[in-house]
DNA sequence: CCACGAACACAAACCGATTTGCAAAGGAGC
DNA sequence: GCTCCTTTGCAAATCGGTTTGTGTTCGTGG
């Protein structure tokens, strides 16, 4: 109620040392019944609550970690998110959320602070970044799970989804029903394009037919697929399906496909990727394939605790989470 | 690069004490151009970035907000999350968020959690808590901005959003339509419910009839909107319109409504809250109540910066941001 | 040649906790 | 009644910075 108390408060309410103080809480030597009952007794009355920063300093641990996002209001994160605060919570830790707008000065700018705030752990999701660029930036020691990014040689642990599978799923699908003519509406340049080059591949595989102007970067936004299918749909010869890097691109797909009267699926094939919520609420309903943002979140946590619990030695660990493609309406 | 340096190390390395090091890093003593500049190479050289930790200690300030929310899986809290973020990052400042489900309980745990960790200043979506817990719990001088408490009497900064407006403008518009019989959905009890008052007040100044069991309390959920109007759909008479304390319980009101044959906006109106992006998305799309969540952030950003830059002596101030009918297909 | 100011070093206090080495008190065994 | 051990408490060092008071050195102007 009062200002904040401090240990040596305490201490001198019940009569005895600090130490003491510090002991009958912390638990790390034995201290009397009596005794530990009067310091519980000046607890309560003082209203004492250690100070973390004090104790942080001092263990060298602050119960904090990191979570660094390319855009938190992109519908994606928060449930990803969610599920991390979750995880984490129950054993004590609060998370810093930071954006970086997927701008790699930003990304390196984030960590930066993180450590100098020495958070005892970061989840990244990364769009520009390598696990080698941020361990360098991170230092050898410090726990670090990166989201998204490639697996094979990493410097930090990683979840990754097996997007070509469900990208794999999805060019087939097209490809069962026709479909020859395939474009793709990517993020903005540099953002790792992984997943077009998982759909370059699968496309390729069966010989699908997709030209250099079907393919567009832009951002992962309803206003940037919007304005790159309006550009995308304007050509004499317009693609029968539009694959897309998130479900956000896709629905602005399908907006412009509204403006420009074209039908959705009759006329144009659309399919977006991460399955966020809003997908089933859409007319038509998305077709997407499914990023278990949930389970990505959870599993961020759980590979945290754990290399917090075993250390910077044991090796890397990689968890891949499975996707696949939801068939609704929109192709 | 190597395990991380303290400020010893780069005074032996420039050559100078550690007090010069931080007065030419704070500017807090003239120290001269070229000490400055061997310090300013040393820092470089050896990537030494201050431990925010020690310097919290010292300074007794953390550059650090807690933003205290329900559920920030919530569609609305990630918009208004951004939009502070953004807003405070700009001078330095990181957040701590954590999720308190609308629970009493968890909200006191949240609070005293933050202020252990001496956050500079807290942003509290509140559902269940007073200002005046609040105040008790964070002690007499820790900003605070509350969201949505009530007006009038407050121990704490305040930002509100005029709901009775837009309650009382859906309303009006419900009754010029020939709508007499209306429902409510709102969130669960003891959360506050001042969504529901506004929106008794309106409809009683136009003598509509709400009959008691036209009033369903239910999570912040689409599966909380379904389930209350199944319920509330299956009296022998039913009311022409439902407005819902949010656009999730509103998207669940219609789902209801489908499943049991009921025609919107025909056989029954829905009117949401909030005005989430989905709301322009779902089928049919949802007429609702703007709630300006980047608006809100923003304005939190705003207050508690200022706050922070007054002091705590300066008298508590409220904000008030206004919501409007957004007319769509649902109603 | 003296006075004065600027630049900087040095040592120490401080923020608020944890942890260690050491000593005192108390009980058990003989 | 004495020794030995266990239990418990105290003082001080520590984490890594910031800040202050005092002292030293150097350069400049009178």
């Amino acid at each position: 109620m009062v200002s904040s108390r401090r240990i040596a408060d305490v201490a001198a309410e019940a009569g005895v040392s600090q130490t003491t103080v510090s002991h009958a809480l912390s638990g790390r030597r034995p201290v009397a019944p009596a005794t530990r009952a009067r310091i519980m007794d000046a607890v309560e009355r003082l209203d004492y609550r250690p100070d973390r920063l004090a104790t942080s300093l001092r263990m060298q641990r602050t119960q904090t970690l990191a979570l660094i996002v390319p855009d938190i209001a992109n519908p994606y994160y928060p449930a990803s998110a969610r599920a991390l605060l979750d995880g984490v919570n129950d054993v004590g830790f609060m998370t810093l959320i930071t954006n970086t707008d997927g701008d790699p000065e930003g990304e390196r700018a984030a960590l930066q602070e993180m450590v100098a705030r020495r958070v005892d752990g970061i989840v990244m999701h990364s769009l520009a970044t390598t696990t080698a660029d941020v361990r360098r930036i991170v230092g050898p020691d410090l726990p670090v799970v990166v989201v998204g990014g490639l697996t094979g040689h990493t410097e930090t642990d990683l979840v990754v989804t097996a997007d070509s599978v469900g990208l794999g799923e999805a060019v087939k699908y097209l490809h069962d029903r026709g479909v020859r003519d395939l474009g793709f509406v990517d993020g903005p340049e540099g953002n790792g394009m992984y997943r077009l080059v998982a759909f370059l591949g699968a496309a390729n595989a069966l010989g699908m037919n997709v030209q250099d102007e079907w393919v567009a970067h832009t951002p992962f936004t309803r206003e940037g697929g919007f304005a790159a299918a309006m550009s995308l749909l304007h050509g004499d010869r317009r693609p029968a399906a539009i694959m897309c890097a998130n479900d956000l691109i896709a629905i602005g797909v399908m907006d412009a496909a509204r403006a420009l009267g074209i039908s959705i699926p009759r006329d144009l094939a659309v399919i977006g990727f991460d399955d966020i919520e809003t997908a089933a609420l859409v007319t038509p309903q998305l077709t997407t394939i499914t990023n278990p943002a949930s389970l990505t979140g959870a599993t961020c946590a759980e590979l945290l605790l754990e290399r917090i619990g075993r250390g910077a030695a044991a090796p890397y660990m990689t968890r891949i989470l499975p996707t696949s493609l939801v068939l609704r309406e929109s192709a």
